[in-house]
DNA sequence: TTGTAGGCGTTATCAC
DNA sequence: GTGATAACGCCTACAA
């Protein structure tokens, strides 16, 4: 293994100011800073990463908590960890991916061994146990979604009450009167920790206030399932036109069996979903949609650790953030006015 | 932060007891081991990462490089992120995530500073340059994949000739003569380095066995490219009673564009779908398909790091370890007999 | 069975 | 602008 001792001895400096060349943490004559600049490329040298953690008191690595669930969002969670991933990289930082089973033990372990020197949790509880023994250690830390009590953090999520009140908007501009949200089987309500729920709020709230009628329906995702929640539906509100789908895998049935009862998308019925765009497009028709960018989320979630780390690491109290991503509606060809005659 | 020498002192011992009582690396009295245990669960000693990768010459760390391509297969790879890193877990190892966008460099990184011990690779080309860097730097690795020259590596990936030929198989036993192969769009089969074209070899070469007329068309994964790829197969060959469906986005529109033409599934014609099981299941008719379990696949590569890691530790020349998972066929709704008139 | 001490590679404080 | 040098916390011969 190449030190930075051997960097020293090649450009002729003592080990010190190669560890400042690369720091920039004193002014380096330019000739200094150039030679050892050359033996440092010459030689490959990169620092050994736990002698810095133990010299430095940091470790340069940001830790990223992972549910393990993979049910519903699987692909928007694995952008998010790229996008941390990169993210981090361009503040020096590297990621390290730690499993939701480990509770609050495996946060307590990584803060206290030094691993990591900040964290970012993803599918948080309203009432998450990780969080107070983040206080404890003193960890800086942000969530992917919202806590109750979240003093002593930062977080961001998706602003989902505007992605649902975007929905409730688009067909009420459209001429719509009678809607149906087609959402998540009921377990999701209670365990994603309000993410689905404030989705319902918001396109509740915005509804009234457009004086719409709305039926909402839980839905497993299935064939069977979105095959019942429509029948449902068509029976008890046969003047229904437009669809607001939240769970993704109902929309490929949803589609189908509009087309088999007879009516057209968009001109007999409007759907729009609340998912990704790259999956919104590759139905027929292509689906209008709500999206929140799963990048810029673990973008911003980075630069908030980030920041608590300076902020720290510079003797001040962080900033308790919170930011909320407001999602774009991508007007695409599921959704038109609504018919005359329903 | 709590050190060692704090638990030695709380314990009554020397910090090189606490340290073997913690390693196992000598044997310790038992009230020793105690006293030390008892300490470190007070205190809530963790040891510090640096200083052990320092001391030890070990981080404990694998790294795993994961490809930024949110295209093909995303949700398989958030699981094979998940099941690396519970399985590394319960080898005392963490897991950093890399993403491939760093290159040949990110990979001399890592193990130039000693940030992980191993690597393991995903996405791996046929000829690919993280794996020169990778015997440069003596560094222990697996792939996921095949690469063309794997001497110093170990890898394990699903035997998909085995899988295509399990569908060729499966249909041929059923009585059907005429199958359509639905590939991925051109591209992923240059990109991805044998693992779309081994699926097809091997489905091609037990089809030929079979003696099955077959026709292999590419499909980009939307409606439309479906809908094209589709009728194309039925003008060519309108005696078509069988689909293998590799590419996970056409399954849906060729059910729907089946459904459309006229074509009950199973009874006029058989889908098999190459997909994960939850997938499958999601469909109306529940499909047919074969798959291999990611969740293997992470388990795997992190013991065969593993067992590399212990054989370099030990002065042993690591084993090249090479393992194919053999895929498994679930007969569900979407397969029957082959039609008696086409 | 246990303790002592040297060293792992960096950073950062002091001195010049 | 640059060099010594003392930590940083742990592991592991070497002693006892």
């Amino acid at each position: 293994m190449v030190t930075i001792a051997d960097v020293a001895r090649h450009a002729g400096v003592s080990s010190s100011t190669v560890s400042y060349v690369l720091s920039g943490k004193r002014s380096i004559s330019e000739e200094t800073r150039r030679r050892v600049q050359i033996s440092v490329r010459e030689l490959g040298y990169h620092p050994h990463a736990g002698a810095r953690a133990l010299a430095a008191r940091r470790s340069h690595v940001v830790a990223l908590m992972v549910p393990l669930r993979t049910d519903v969002y699987v692909p928007v969670m694995m952008e998010i960890a790229i996008s941390v991933t990169m993210a981090a990289r361009q503040h020096g930082y590297d990621v390290l991916l730690i499993t939701n089973d480990e509770g609050p033990a495996g946060v307590k372990r990584i803060a206290a061994s030094g691993l990591a020197d900040g964290v970012i949790l993803m599918d948080v509880e309203l009432d998450d146990e990780r969080i107070p023994v983040l206080r404890a250690q003193g960890t800086q830390a942000t969530l992917i979604g919202l806590a109750e009590d979240g003093r002593g953090l930062s977080c961001v999520d998706h602003d989902f009450a505007a992605a649902g009140a975007v929905c409730a908007d688009h067909l009420a501009d459209l001429g719509h009167r009678e809607i149906a949200f087609i959402g998540y089987g009921s377990g999701v309500y209670h365990r994603h920790a309000g993410y689905a729920e404030r989705t319902l709020t918001g396109f509740r709230d915005r509804a009234e206030q457009r004086g719409l009628r709305f039926l909402h329906r839980s839905c497993e995702g299935t064939y069977e399932s979105t095959a019942g929640t429509l029948s449902r539906v068509l029976a008890d509100r046969p003047g229904t036109t437009g669809f607001v789908v939240q769970n993704e895998g109902a929309i490929g049935p949803l589609l189908t069996l509009l087309r088999m009862s007879g009516r057209t998308v968009p001109e007999d019925a409007s759907v729009i979903a609340l998912c990704q765009d790259q999956l919104a497009e590759q139905f027929a028709p292509r689906l209008t949609a709500v999206t929140g960018s799963a990048q810029t989320l673990g973008r911003v979630a980075v630069e908030q650790v980030m920041r608590r780390l300076a902020a720290a690491g510079g003797g001040d109290r962080p900033a308790d953030e919170r930011v909320l991503l407001t999602p774009a509606l991508t007007i695409r060809d599921s959704t038109g006015p609504a018919p005359r005659q329903p």
